[in-house]
DNA sequence: TTTGTAAATGAATAAATATTCATTTATCCT
DNA sequence: AGGATAAATGAATATTTATTCATTTACAAA
């Protein structure tokens, strides 16, 4: 793919985003993408063979580039700075990236969505469980099950996201810390 | 308004409810939803006057009963305890009417939402401010914003009801207690 | 500059879906 | 029962929105 295809592509997807989060995923219209992307509704079909599809690889590419920002190996740190380093950085890049965590939520319960694009939703998860599990061992992290744990830090992060976001707050370390005593709290044993 | 037409009113929201948890609300249509409902299309349109005002008089409605089915009179518990019962209580009501929770999550988000209905998506969260302020004073819960631990009752909640409902668990005092553990480690001073 | 190829356009078409309304059916009253 | 009124129907229409394609424009190689 040349360079001017790709700056395309990434205009498409920027302009799909900017859309969602102010219409919604139910008022996206084709139309509207192309004319905040500055191409025609034609052009779109160049680059997409469908909405369906447009969706479905935006959503995917945004799973993947959310799963590659947290570091890989934080092995060797103790289980609450392994976590609060996997808080830090999902604040981060959800409240850097507003409008792709409207747009994966949206998506995610939409009529749009591939099996695939289902798939690549775990994932995340799946790591977190190891690090509790690790946690558990060590006595430090509560003997409830990872399901109730990951509830918690999942739907904290998310309101907290949105709340970051709509107040305009500006995230720094101790707001990052403050935010995470109360996590921790309710993990720890 | 007759029984037999609030019958039907209430057919036509649960059909809408029913069928938004299928196809979310982008894929609503209101021939399904007549359908579902055992009427004409056209019949919708002698019980609301658009699709819009379907779907916001159907948020509305929510909300009310979402608020009232909190007891009023917790005054006299202990902060503790009229936290756990206000937990309890929204726990059941989302775990038992989950294609409620579901439709107000998307309405929320849907380029369907009027003012009127917006306003209305507060309510609840005025009363926890309520409690969690007295806690404070007596020194029994985190001296954090208001904005922070009501995140955190919030998104767990939402994450939690997702989790019960996906994987099926039946909701018991135990189940309630132990969930509701974590929040209050996550709150209390 | 010419010519061939790839990319882009946007008006036209197709498809999907909301809404209307002439007609039918049910209900109620005497 | 019979007639009046209200409710319901669903095919037809209007509207909205996705998608196509004949035409134009940009670009690169000779």
């Amino acid at each position: 793919m040349t360079n001017q295809k790709a700056n395309k592509r990434d205009a498409i997807f920027e302009a799909t985003l900017s859309l969602c989060s102010e219409v919604g995923i139910a008022g996206l219209k084709m139309s509207a993408i192309a004319k905040q992307a500055r191409i025609a509704s034609g052009t779109l079909y160049l680059y997409f063979d469908s909405k369906v599809v447009l969706l479905n690889t935006l959503y995917q590419k945004l799973k993947r580039e959310f799963i590659s920002i947290t570091p890989a190996n934080l092995d060797e740190l103790p289980v609450k700075a392994q976590l609060f380093t996997l808080w830090q950085q999902s604040l981060r890049y959800f409240v850097n990236r507003r409008q792709e965590l409207f747009f994966m939520e949206q998506f995610l319960r939409s009529p749009f969505i591939s099996d695939e694009s289902l798939a690549a939703s775990q994932g995340f998860t799946q790591r977190l469980c190891g690090i509790l599990a690790l946690g558990r061992e060590q006595m430090i992290i509560k003997n409830t099950e990872d399901d109730l744990l990951v509830a918690l830090m999942n739907g904290y992060m998310r309101s907290l996201s949105e709340k970051v976001i709509r107040q305009n707050i500006t995230l720094d370390e101790s707001f990052e810390a403050e935010t995470f005593a109360l996590c921790w709290d309710a993990l720890r044993a």
